[in-house]
DNA sequence: GTCTATAAAGTGATAGAC
DNA sequence: GTCTATCACTTTATAGAC
């Protein structure tokens, strides 16, 4: 079922690919069955009896995209935590695990930056918490690992606290993929084009300052 | 046009209230006209009659929420500016000035928060940047009025710094507000269940800390 | 595994009576 | 300004031939 030749793809990878694109371009309710078949090259009734239904190509794509990057979030963080010499890994570190991947995903071609911030904010926007079960249960392992490593390195950060940091800093990464064109656009060109790497080494300075101004972080 | 009595709410404004409710919980594509005027419990025909489409009922839903929120933003930055005392705003205040016209509109109960945050989400994972006619331009005002404060705040800021770090703001607050619940949610109740007002808070002090925080925001 | 044909339901929009 | 009835279309999904 795995990628076969780069030449000749199977029909459920040309549908998957095809679909992701227009997943990304036009939302998920927006794009029909007929569309991604159209683009695939395949039968109507290819996806049906490839994948059961629409919805579960949804969640197929959505798999296939997110499971890979949450994976090298955390064996990141390991690596950079199983590294002697430092025994507190530093905020920058941290925030480095948790964006890096996102970076190589888009700059390795698994999809375009355009596309990839695009279907970012889809899933996010259009699909919210009703992620796939598959998807899911990484994301709270993410939630514990990371927010631990935020308190050692930031020991005043309650674990609330440390929660919501990582919170806001997806929050950065997730609107700058989604919208950072967008701002280009609204600004009349003042934004510049900056690249996608100058753009995470931003984030990650903007969000590494901002965890470390890290105050009283307890309601009441 | 305008609101008559609570308790006789023209055909228009009732079809208007329900449809930002469906809005929000279920996204603008997938919400037909039906779902809409069997909630607002008015005739199918009355959305046309009334607004002329769908998506002229969806513009007028977004306008409806967004202008008065970012002629808000502008007066408080106006009314800061204007304020004797300090002859530089600090970057707190431009911060407060973005972001507390957000939470009056919700606590005055505009629209709920759980509502509010997903109608924004929507608006900007489904919408993108196609926004309304009527709600482009004051964008493009406030763009350039909030990264001039805050290059007169932080003076290493370069206008294209400026520009994307009110952006990153803006995506800590949008992404709290959206996904506020999911991070209860994958936290498994971890995060704790902070007032909307608390956690406002710390979002203007994670940004005023990533925003001060400012090295080189030049590329090249 | 791939195709055609079609079912069954839902969509936005509108004409025309009241 | 509100209603019913209906048009023209698209949607997902599936049965059955090859």
């Amino acid at each position: 079922m795995a990628g076969k030749t780069e030449d000749s793809p199977t029909t459920s990878e040309r549908v998957l690919r095809a679909a992701e694109a227009l997943f990304a371009e036009r939302g998920f309710d927006t794009v029909s069955l007929r569309d991604i078949t159209g683009a695939a090259e395949v039968n109507v009734a290819a996806v049906n009896y490839h994948f059961g239904s629409k919805d579960k190509l949804v969640d197929a794509v959505v798999e296939r995209h997110v499971n890979p990057i949450n994976q090298e979030r955390l064996r990141l963080l390991d690596e950079y935590e199983a590294q002697p010499g430092e025994d507190v890994l530093p905020v920058r570190s941290i925030l480095e695990a948790f964006l890096a991947p996102v970076l190589r995903h888009i700059v390795s071609g698994e999809m375009s930056e355009h596309l990839f911030g695009k279907f970012m904010g889809r899933l996010i926007g259009e699909r919210g918490y009703s992620l796939p079960q598959k998807v899911r249960p990484l994301f709270g392992v993410m939630a514990r690992r990371f927010s631990g490593a935020l308190r050692k390195a930031v020991p005043e950060l309650s674990e609330e606290g440390a929660l919501w940091r990582m919170h806001f800093s997806f929050g950065v990464m997730s609107n700058t993929l989604t919208h950072g064109d967008t701002l280009q656009q609204i600004s009349g060109g003042r934004a510049g084009d900056p690249p996608i790497e100058f753009l995470f080494e931003q984030i990650i300075e903007f969000c590494a300052a901002g965890i470390e101004g890290a105050g009283g972080v307890e309601h009441e």
